[in-house]
DNA sequence: GAGTGGTCTAGACCACGAG
DNA sequence: TCGTGGTCTAGACCACTCA
């Protein structure tokens, strides 16, 4: 009986799901306003909003300020491929979404240089991805890379037609291992604002180390999914008899 | 300048992060209460709990019903090590928490017949993973077994001591390819009182299925990890040169 | 029983989006 | 400008913890 009594968010929640499912209320459909939903339900707004913030983590609906809660499309979510050190795995994870690139040379600061083993200070290249699902940002990615690795073969201002293809594809010493750690973090406000994602919904935060054989470190990886657009699969072959699925 | 006023609840929140940061607030200290907390910085109650809920998503504050809000331990962040099919994997993750167990018979339902990749209603062995830091809830896993693979050498009483060691240690057939799936999600009304979290709070959710060589799905491994408590690592090596990394 | 956090109310005012 | 959601107030009452 760990079954602590449904509040009354919860209750709204159930029902606005179940008008949701049964396609009382249709994808991309506007709800009612807060105020005349809450004064249906008989309960104050912060409590309907309450109720509004569960359907939203579960990525039922979605709030634009200034428009209206709507539902959201069939919950596309998009996979991410780990464990697969290989352009594929992200031009599949991108595939279904516009990118836009923003390329910025800076110097090393904070965490980077731990992250990177490079000196504090050092000349980096940040590529800043935002992944976009029609009109609506979707994920956002922020890639460093130590400078002299990029200037070579990738100008900062051309970016490659597929940008994430560009990861991993430059290397000269062959990769020789990959590390992506996953946890789960708010969005800072600046993330959230550029997300068009409320604030204290929280995002899957993946960061990815390359390391070439030599032992350097080649690309760090920021990706940030929000929970409701993505999940992160990794598949791990005991023997590697068969290499590289090509799906 | 995608940066939205910082609210009162992000001033206050950024106040108390200070203070736990210069040690004025120090581990496991319990904070003033809500009310004289509010009084304190002249805000409204709801207004003071959303800047704790900001600090208790970073995993800075801990909520206890009755009793008051608590500044955590240094963020003892658990990581879970995933691509990597042995049970030391499991054993890491776990080492420094208690683990309870509850084996339970059951029939396939809902999603798990598709999983396993079962007829419905077959026959499954559920283990319950209940992991304690000291005396507090820490994380939890559930894990589905087809009854045949977990009878022989594991009676359902007698778990072993180290019970996550159970897992990948019985199949005959070698285990060919795990598959990991991570998403974030909000704790069920169950889980959150499990784990005494607040069930606005996300968790990283983690889905295993293990499969043997003969294509057979061996098991299910549903883990839940608070998001302030742990993180998941994933290492590819891209010569498999170096195998099973001890330590 | 005293003190704590959890939930909720019935408003107010501000910020944003679209016409 | 108008309707929307975002934030906040100043309480109320309930549920839990602990002495």
């Amino acid at each position: 009986m760990t079954q602590p009594a449904p509040s009354r968010r919860h209750a709204i929640a159930e029902d606005l799901r179940n008008q949701i499912a049964k396609g009382h209320l249709k994808a991309s459909e506007r709800l009612p306003s807060e105020a005349s939903l809450a004064a249906h339900y008989g309960v104050s707004t912060p409590t309907l909003r309450n109720a509004l913030a569960l359907l939203q983590g579960e990525g039922l609906v979605e709030k634009i300020h200034g428009s209206g809660n709507f539902v959201r499309h069939p919950l596309r979510r998009v996979t991410y491929l780990g464990g697969v050190a290989e352009p594929t795995a992200w031009s599949t994870f991108f595939a279904p979404l516009r990118v836009t690139t923003r390329t910025t040379n800076i110097e090393a600061h904070s965490h980077l240089p731990t992250l990177l083993n490079v000196p504090p200070r050092s000349p980096l290249t940040e590529v800043l991805y935002i992944a976009h699902e029609g009109r609506a940002p979707h994920s956002l990615a922020r890639i460093y890379v130590p400078r002299d690795l990029v200037s070579a073969d990738a100008p900062a201002a051309t970016p490659s037609p597929t940008p994430m293809a560009a990861r991993l594809a430059d290397p000269r010493p062959p990769l020789a291992e990959v590390q992506e750690r996953l946890s789960v973090r708010l969005p800072t406000q600046e993330e959230a604002a550029t997300l068009r994602i409320n604030a204290s919904l929280a995002v899957l935060a993946l960061t990815g180390v390359a390391t070439d054989a030599t032992g350097r470190v080649v690309e760090a990886a920021f990706l940030v999914l929000p929970a409701d657009r993505a999940d992160a699969l990794f598949t791990t072959r005991l023997n590697p008899e068969e290499r590289s699925p090509k799906a």
